[in-house]
DNA sequence: GTAATAAATTGGTATTACAAGTTGCGATAA
DNA sequence: TTATCGCAACTTGTAATACCAATTTATTAC
């Protein structure tokens, strides 16, 4: 029994009251997408407040990002998109950024991005196709010694294998991690010298599988590469004692 | 060219390059968590700004989770933690929750929860087997009339399977799906009737499995009741022609 | 030393004033 | 008539001051 008795009355702050209401309204669709907000003074007239309570509010929720407040013009209620929603999750995994982090990401991949790939061959548009094509041939003509635009590159080639799952769920879940590989490149500078050829190859194997829209065979090419990424990474770490 | 001409100058308001100041501060653990920041008249003095602007910056990062503040206290660096990180997410799922995203959900459980249910089995300590043993009884013992309660109990199953993988990425994943289930029940008041006993064996099955640290079984089983539940879920959305 | 009390400190709200940016209307010129 | 310019009437951003309410700290009485 921890909460026998409650606190009375109500422990809010009058500006965050007022937040709350301006939020329920954006939720609920009353106030949408994109429409414009009464001004500062007429809405410290409907709640009766100062105009002081009232700008805490809404910099709150400019803050969150549920509305865009631009100087001379006004509020508008903001198109609520990912960005806005993954930002503070992404903020999340920057504080908590270690090694452990880095582990359970590979091997959170190994258990999604064979799946992925299955998608992505099923459901995958010629767009896609082109576009996966692009980011290889780019990964071919990479420059050998840039280990960064090498990375970049197949970080690139695996969100790109995502958005051609077409499934905006399954997107936005994997998004950290394609946001989080520059930060794991830092921590662990694994050399692919002489696998490049081989991670190479896989990629094309899951390219052609996903061209062809052959979901078991874009299941197995992505499993392998995944674990093998992953023996290289775990080599390292014991290398280095990390 | 679309920006041939950039905007000149500082487009940031005054309090948004203080929030910037000390969000940054933060990130970079030169204020570390539960820290007390300087009171609001100190850090006026300090940035030599109007403690309105000052406070509005403290309030965007009072209301991004980053900064607590408390009345006649002070401000405190947040404990940043899960709820604060996906609370964002759960508003966008929220305000896009329609049709597609449920049916882009139910695939995405299709390919997650089967190798999320081979992870637990592997990685679950004995607390994990007692919890999910505790809430199929809860089940077993439920009403049959009480369908809410009923989708509930699955709901906290499947949530409690993905806690015993051990993996926190995952388990943050999929948190935003265990949130939305009473959104989706609302929307398809899909029956089980007669189907709850088999449901009731296949999460029993699968209970089993991850009791013995049976990995291969646990998969198979969330997989037969995963696509079962997918199509049951699809017969209601064709009779009702939703 | 402890507990009650008083004082100082801190955040919350209100008010007023002005700065700075945006919008729209109308006067003016072509 | 049409295009352009400039001004006026908006808007939000910042400052300064005052006071209230909650909390913390210092003081006092026991």
């Amino acid at each position: 029994m921890d909460n026998m008795f409650e606190p009375i009355g109500e422990s809010q702050t009058l500006s965050q009251r007022i937040e709350r209401k301006i939020e329920t309204a954006i939720r609920e669709k009353r106030l949408p997408t994109g429409s414009k907000l009464p001004s500062e003074r007429e809405l410290c007239e409907m709640f009766a407040v100062s105009r002081t309570a009232l700008r805490e509010a809404l910099r709150r929720l400019s803050a969150r990002g549920l509305i865009d407040i631009k100087k001379g013009s006004g509020g508008y209620v903001s198109d609520y998109n990912i960005k806005n929603a993954i930002s503070s999750l992404l903020l999340y995994y920057d504080l908590k950024f270690d090694k452990d982090l880095i582990l359970q990401i590979n091997q959170a991949r190994a258990m999604f991005e064979p799946e992925i790939a299955r998608l992505a061959a099923e459901s995958r548009t010629d767009k896609h196709v082109k576009e996966l094509r692009a980011t290889i041939d780019d990964l071919i003509n990479c420059n050998h010694d840039d280990i960064q635009a090498e990375a970049d590159l197949v970080n690139k080639f695996h969100a790109k294998v995502t958005e051609a799952s077409g499934n905006s769920f399954v997107i936005i879940s994997m998004e950290p991690i394609f946001s989080l590989v520059p930060r794991i490149r830092n921590f662990i500078y694994a050399n692919i010298e002489g696998e490049k050829n081989n991670i190479l190859e896989k990629h094309e194997e899951i390219y052609a599988s996903i061209r062809d829209k052959d979901g078991q065979k874009a299941f197995n090419a992505m499993s392998k590469l995944i674990d093998r990424t992953n023996e290289i990474y775990l080599e390292h770490l014991h290398k280095y004692n990390l």
